[in-house]
DNA sequence: GGCGAGGATAAGCATCCGTGATGGAAGGAG
DNA sequence: CTCCTTCCATCACGGATGCTTATCCTCGCC
């Protein structure tokens, strides 16, 4: 099971064809072949079907495998380039767009920084293969609770910021004039899915748990980032929305009501590459200790 | 960055010899050389410091890396395996020692199980890597949490139990009348650290979190996994003990003390390799059956 | 200062890997 | 139905790779 061999698999296997697999890997047709079928002879299972080209069970699986396997190889990589690059005078952040928060983008210098919006679960991923210096997360969690990431490399975690969660309504709403919401009351209400600008409900299931959590009904589904929009769907009553309380503000016609119960909040964290044998004086650490420090 | 190179990498390191772990590999001592050579001009770094043999720092951040990548090679090796291996008529359990509790020990089958107790972390890796079918693990939690393991490789787990933690001191403790205790409460006092056979304190840490929890202070330290001896221990006043309630019973001398707060509960779930191709008629899958089907 | 242990280096040879050419099967157009 | 195109499998070959044997070099030790 050679990486060489793995990385031609997952792309024949994501172009669904040897000759364009072995176009985009700069390899011949023939040596594509052989690789799939030295795979094949090696593990003694058929991984692939050919005419269409397509994952087997077995296949499947071994795509998991292979893809974490190269993200591993990749991370490494980058990980140990750490040590032998110069350090650089720029800092690339990678952050999930929740994880912006006024108090996140203050800590940013004021020169230099590349930052990039990325989905949630691509941010770990980001840092670890050295794309990011550093990252940027947020989720839902239980108070004081770390955020439940993928570890795809030794990476070090730090809690930034937590604030409650808000569920965002049309104004008119009925339930838009209490203080407080608890999820139960809201079982038969339909909600946005907005994995990329919201909370992504099926987290929320996660970490609620128990038989209440089970069966959000969604209603319309918007697949952009931007939590504004995602306001202004809310307050016209195509759905609920669930966000960090900070993120409500503002959308006319909408009201937002703190969630009560389960007791959850909003956090973000700061992601760097474990070890940290950074020296303390570059941009990276700079921004490290301004997010720490001044704790509001 | 070759897997082989990586292997012979970690065992150079773990035997701090290259003639040694030539002869371990089944190498000549010039090819392991030649091994670390390539893989120091591939990264650009030393690794290795010679005479002695030991890691650089960054020899060190291989380690890790190396250590999770050949342990996920050998799991995807194992699950694949899986696929094509006959199905076998005999179990083996791995598990470590506080989630061997009367009732998944009333869910194995009859005949034909091998079970072997582990510390807790290895686990995932026994059931990722084929050494056992299946796998039970404690540890602490929230009420109706998740574990926190190591994702070695895709794993489904599912909850078995949940039961009360308890803390474990002398009878005639000051506070062995009361009713429950606060974890607040014990922040003087001194714990038995004891990894294998109680909760280790610092896991308890981490899920506790914040400021309450810092701070453990150890008295003595025991490696072995009987519980019945962690508990004669704390019933000598040798110091505090954590542990799932029903595991308290019956040490002369001793009380348990179920802990009110934070509110934590002692959890064992079932591992199984993820994706579960395997036919419903298998020891596993019975076994499993058996697990999940009686929740009194 | 000599010696021994252990790692580095050199040359040789088998194996492996990727290329180019060719074969063969499936699907589409007429 | 047949031809043709497309696409994967197979074969033969040349260059590169990897391991071995043999030898050298360097450090540590008495």
């Amino acid at each position: 099971m050679d990486p060489h061999l793995l990385r031609t698999y997952v792309t024949v296997a994501r172009l669904a064809s040897f000759s364009e697999a072995a176009r985009d890997l700069g390899y011949t047709q023939s040596a594509v072949s052989q690789h799939i079928a030295a795979l094949e002879t090696d593990l003694g299972l058929p991984l692939l079907t050919r005419r269409p080209v397509a994952p087997t069970p077995a296949g499947e699986r071994l795509l998991e495998h292979a893809g974490a396997l190269l993200l591993r190889l990749d991370a490494a990589r980058a990980d140990l380039g750490r040590f032998a690059a110069a350090p650089r005078a720029t800092l690339g952040v990678a952050a999930s767009p929740l994880a912006l928060t006024p108090r996140t983008l203050a800590a940013l210098p004021a020169t230099g920084v590349t930052l990039r919006a990325l989905p949630r679960e691509r941010v770990p991923v980001a840092v670890a293969t050295g794309e990011a210096d550093a990252g940027l997360v947020d989720g839902v969690a239980a108070p004081s609770d770390p955020l439940r990431l993928p570890d795809v490399a030794p990476l070090a975690a730090t809690g930034v910021t937590e604030e409650p969660l808000a569920v965002v309504l049309p104004a008119h709403h009925p339930l838009a004039a209490r203080p407080g919401l608890r999820l139960d009351d809201l079982v038969d209400a339909r909600w946005l899915d907005a994995p990329a600008a919201g909370i992504p409900l099926d987290r929320l299931r996660a970490v609620h748990g128990g038989p209440a959590g089970r069966g959000f009904r969604t209603a319309l589904r918007y697949e952009g980032t931007d939590t504004r929009t995602l306001a202004a769907l809310a307050a016209a009553g195509q759905g609920l929305a669930l966000l960090p309380l900070s993120a409500t503000d503002g959308v006319p016609g909408s009201a937002a009501v703190p969630l009560v119960a389960p007791r959850l909040v909003h956090r973000t964290e700061l992601l760097l590459p474990a070890g940290a044998h950074g020296e303390p004086s570059g941009p990276v650490a700079e921004f490290a200790r301004r997010l720490k420090s001044r704790h509001p």
